[in-house]
DNA sequence: AATCCTAATAGTGTCGACACTTTTGGGGTT
DNA sequence: AACCCCAAAAGTGTCGACACTATTAGGATT
């Protein structure tokens, strides 16, 4: 299941294949956090030229999955708390926007599509599926809000959230469905407001539900690292980790 | 005077030479909206081959000033009306974020920062050092919030703004002088709103801050195309152009 | 054994080349 | 004159090569 239509549409083959092998593969864990990607080497294991591989590495570097060292190295981009925050501030900033405008134009389709996934979601068998549904809710919600920037802004960082959200599910897998239910109600309450017409109703709504993802996986995923303060952990039952 | 410091920091150099040589020129007009872009072309204009050239144009079809045809071919992007309104929205969403973050944090020096902004808005001499100020001040509000995903996100708009921006400037150099009272006194309004301490007023000023440039050149400057609606063309007197 | 220096190795930045595709321009036809 | 077809020109996608740089490993020195 390729994702639908990339942003960048348009220009080449190779590159966009080998993005999405990289991508899979760094989401997996196959290509571990901090691992060196050298492009000979990936060049060698997809069996294409450096051509494709440095662009593909340009392109994930985009959307915050690898880092360029200052020494021209290349490696999976490791995420510290502070990424969390960044990344879901960044996405309700985007996310908001993007309902303050659908609820605009919303329609008896839209909250059909909503409905058909949110039911989904109560069925679904692991938490894999159940973010996977997530994402596209959300990734429904911004495509309907009309704006191709908005999409593309939010494009870059999707994969950001997802590597987050991936490093969570492999450290505690047991939590799995713990907090299935709270996601659930909270989609519930987000559809209301994204169909209730009102768009100031539809943004802060939204705002409230990715803000609630944070408080969730921010206080039991810290993968790591140096000094950080932040007193509040205290884990507010609004989302249950899948914005 | 190049960027201080270009989002990808890292990786490359004459890449990044080509990439402020062409936006310099597309922003200029020297390369004009919808011109063709060839790789081999430009390759001998600057006298490199077209490995940096391509990864130059990647980089600003990112930023939304070149266009990757279907066919293959690259050209310099065409904004129509509703490009204006998209930008501009994604600003908002941005940028509003960043004002909340930073109402949090700030201090004095922020304030003198922007004071001086300000005054030096006041005795600009011609519109490209006003709207070069105007830049400054809101990139100086954006890296100010500490979320390095929002001011990467927000690098990528912002070329998309000038270019906008610019073409206006070229529809009307006449009207010039008339907005730059207004610009000025939206901007100590919003100082006002992010230095009171209060994140969600700082949220909402900066959002309708960079409403008002919306309804200004968006009324003023259509510069095409299809069929678009929108009556509103009221000039609320806001902000005169310059978020 | 630990340290420093040096040579070998691996990797990036850039280039030119080639195959394939699209566009362009010219000539013939109606 | 307008239209269609075909050949030439231009452009992109991909590849391999080379120079320069950073890393690493090994050996000599203390």
């Amino acid at each position: 299941m390729p994702a639908p239509a990339p942003p960048s549409a348009s220009r080449k083959n190779l590159a966009r294949e080998v993005v999405q092998l990289l991508r899979t593969a760094i989401l997996s864990g196959k290509l571990p956090p901090g691992g060196a990607l050298a492009e000979p080497v990936l060049a060698e294991r997809f069996g294409v030229s450096r051509a494709p591989v440095r662009e593909a590495l340009i392109e994930l570097e985009r959307e915050g999955l690898v880092e360029f060292k200052a020494t021209g190295r290349t490696c999976v981009r490791t995420l510290a708390r502070k990424d969390f925050e960044e990344i879901t501030e960044a996405r309700s900033a985007l996310e908001s926007m993007a309902a303050r405008r659908v609820a605009a134009v919303w329609s008896a389709a839209d909250t059909a599509f909503l409905e058909k996934n949110i039911a989904a979601q109560a069925k679904a068998a692991t938490l894999g599926e159940l973010s996977r549904l997530d994402m596209e809710l959300h990734a429904y919600v911004v495509r309907r809000s009309g704006n191709d920037r908005l999409a593309a802004l939010w494009q870059t960082i999707r994969w950001q959230f997802e590597m987050a959200l991936a490093s969570t599910h492999r450290l505690q897998e047991s939590l799995v469905f713990q907090p299935r239910a709270i996601t659930v109600e909270s989609h519930r309450c987000l559809l209301a407001a994204l169909a209730s017409g009102r768009p100031e109703t539809a943004a802060k709504t939204m705002a409230a539900h990715i803000a609630g993802a944070l408080e969730w996986f921010a206080a039991d995923a810290p993968p790591d690292s140096s000094g950080q303060k932040r007193a509040r952990t205290k884990r507010r039952a609004t989302t249950g980790g899948l914005a």
